[in-house]
DNA sequence: TGGTGCATGTAAGCAGTTACATGATTAG
DNA sequence: CTAATCATGTAACTGCTTACATGCACCA
């Protein structure tokens, strides 16, 4: 239900096409909630039908139509029962540690190898959520612009708060991931010094 | 592929049925990859088919069948060919952080019960990863008690050092969830407090 | 006329969840 | 005898991925 929430939380800053969600989707949101286009499409579809979004159609050339999706009535009460709704947590499936957990059946470079790639991808991540952090900073991310275009004043500090806190937390937890993966380049190196000393 | 790739890691071990497996996966492995029994039923089968696995059948009763799986060289091979490949990262899909993103909309108590629940859930892992981390230096976990028996003696140290940095990594992003959610709390009371005031 | 961006999808398939379903063995 | 544990699965469904597929509008 997680893609759904997204794109009512979305669609309730102001109404767009799937198109427009597919680009915040591949931008701003997309590195908190992954989706992509052929995911979207069906999905807004479905919320039509339930009654949680309408589309309004423009016709695009002579057969082409464009689907502007507007946040009914319905739709609010079900992203705000969303939110005021307790959370779900998976269990943990987790392919980095469980790899982890055997690198001592690595060859001792791949061992490096993945670590090295730990850091690079958390290193990534970690640049896009201090992106996101310096644009809600700057107040220049346009999504958030739009968002407290529609927002009572007085929420604004919140609204931005949150925001912060979120993007926050996911670059707390990159930072995290790639002090983990150093520590554990450091411990190949310490080990395999072991192994050579003693051969 | 990390189901078939973990399967594989606790077979290197020694042979097990299904069912033994499936303990497994509600107890050590499971803290770090969860699979569900009706998930390793068909998936030792598909291996088994793929020549991975073989099952040594024993009877058991009139008509039940008991399947103890090994190894084969080829499962082996695929196990350590999963081990020096390069790992493969899903784009971010986090529920929570999505969430926090947007939780102005949520009632103040409704986000402070989310942040609570996080707060319950990651202490509850890092209570089950912690406990791990005791069962790993005491050197009394099962598993790997098995483990160090057909592994080198050269190769204890390594294989106990491995195990530890997976359980630490894992810990560590549980104290890192639990630091964020609190902040959380804080920044919630700060900004009610700062409602209530002007109001 | 050709490329980029706008715009919309379908189809096959995989991984995992939930619910259902059955029967054997062993310890108290 | 009965409850816990051992032991094995199937079926329907959800969420997501990958690959395929089409066509318009505008600018150079």
């Amino acid at each position: 239900m997680s893609l759904r929430s997204a794109l009512l939380a979305l669609l309730r800053v102001g109404p767009m096409s799937g198109y427009d969600l597919q680009k915040q989707f591949s931008q701003s949101v997309g590195h908190v909630w992954h989706a992509a286009d052929s995911q979207i499409y069906p999905e807004l579809r479905k919320m039509a039908n339930e009654g949680l979004v309408v589309a309004e159609e423009q016709p695009r050339g002579e057969r082409g139509v464009r689907r502007i999706y507007h946040v009914t009535d319905a739709g609010d009460q079900a992203f705000l029962a969303w939110m005021n709704s307790p959370p779900e947590y998976q269990r943990t499936r987790d392919a980095a540690h469980l790899r982890a957990a055997y690198l001592e059946s690595a060859e001792p470079d791949a061992a490096r190898s993945f670590l090295r790639a730990h850091i690079e991808h958390w290193t990534y991540e970690l640049s896009c959520w201090d992106g996101e952090l310096a644009h809600i900073e700057a107040l220049d991310n346009p999504m958030l612009v739009n968002r407290l275009r529609v927002t009572d004043e007085r929420d604004h500090e919140r609204t931005i708060a949150y925001k912060r806190f979120a993007y926050e937390g996911l670059a707390a937890r990159a930072r995290s991931e790639i002090a983990w993966a150093q520590h554990g380049l450091e411990t190949v190196d310490r080990l395999e010094r072991g192994r050579s000393e003693r051969s």
